[in-house]
DNA sequence: CGTACTTTTGAATCGCATCAAATCTGGTGG
DNA sequence: CCACCAGATTTGATGCGATTCAAAAGTACG
């Protein structure tokens, strides 16, 4: 189990938490479905996404190291797909004894709400991203706000990208081969990297 | 001061919290400020919004009852600014005295978790709609899933709805009148309402 | 080495942003 | 009560950028 996982978890969870292999395109639990368990992606990617009525994908939450869904911990149902994307390892932790951790234990609770404001900010910066209307605007938001630096490792292809940032492929490779010639990005296999502009 | 607040919080720090009426246009908090209090919106409406280099305003929050900037508990600063568009009442609370009461009440400690999984909901329903490309799209997306029942009361008029959906105010005044010659949306008055389509 | 998928380029089309301007509205002060 | 103003609402014309559809080339993997 992860470090930061055994940081976070109280020992009475962590005893419980069982870890697991995760096969491309295996999906983790469903929409709908009754949360039984809590998963913590220890490897790999999982992505939790809704389908619409068309089957057109929408990813609300790209995961490589942390949790899938922790908003539904006192849900009835869980309100997305978790798919498996790259290979990996995730976490099952009984749902049971997490919530009983947090009403019996508030450094952990504490913790625990940490986490969620980070997503809620993460969430923020999402939207915030998702209301520019350009496609190059989008890019270079999520570079300049998820990247280190400026650069950002693009593990599962533009493609996959594209439909991150809710515009069509061919759009975002056009946008990724125009900046690049406008000498505002540059690539180097899958890192993206941003041009430092030099200040007057 | 509302009941819903003296339910959430304990009396450490519902005794600590002060009321205050806002004026339209006030700002409670400006981004890069220190958190100092939490606040509470008990009337008129706030939103959270960033504000980009050539000033469009992207708003990431509505509130007309509930906690403006949550997520802000740890935060070294706010990360959006916080703009009265209603005229109302809000409730400060110090963030000192609410982080003691999470860390020594375990029962309040798990409120506060589930007020951050709604928002965490409501803001990945809000990703998935700013996701659609359609203006129209988002329109009847918003309807379907904060409207009760397919109908929502729009207080701040169609212009202000336009910026939460980030299109222009123009592209909605036509994408209303479309649906409503289609036949697809009702208007009355402030209300828009979805017009239920007869299941065969 | 074949198959599936990503990446890339091309061309046509369409919806929305943009700019402009007219009308309507609620609220203010004379 | 009316004139007036600021803001919201509405309609029109134009252009651009993204979608869409199509197809070729590159790449990973069994």
């Amino acid at each position: 189990m992860p470090a930061v996982l055994q940081e976070l978890l109280p020992n009475s969870v962590s005893s419980k938490a069982a870890p697991r292999v995760t096969r491309k395109g295996e999906r983790i639990f469903l929409r709908r479905q009754r949360p039984a368990q809590m998963f913590f992606v220890a490897g790999g990617e999982v992505v939790l996404e809704r389908t619409g009525r068309q089957g057109e994908a929408v990813v609300l939450q790209r995961v490589r190291r942390g949790f899938v869904a922790e908003a539904s911990l006192q849900s009835v149902t869980y309100h997305c797909d978790a798919v498996v994307t790259e290979p990996g390892r995730v976490v099952a932790i009984p749902i049971g004894a997490l919530r009983r951790a947090l009403t019996q234990d508030a450094a952990f609770a504490m913790r625990w709400i940490d986490m969620l404001n980070a997503e809620v900010r993460r969430l923020r910066t999402q939207s915030e991203r998702l209301s520019k209307k350009g496609v190059s605007e989008r890019l270079l938001h999520l570079l300049e706000t998820e990247g280190e630096g400026g650069r950002l490792a693009i593990d599962s292809g533009l493609k996959s990208l594209a439909t991150e940032l809710a515009v069509t492929h061919e759009a975002l490779y056009r946008s990724v081969a125009a900046l690049e010639k406008e000498g505002r990005l540059r690539r180097d296999g899958h890192v993206l990297a941003l041009v430092q502009r030099q200040s007057v």
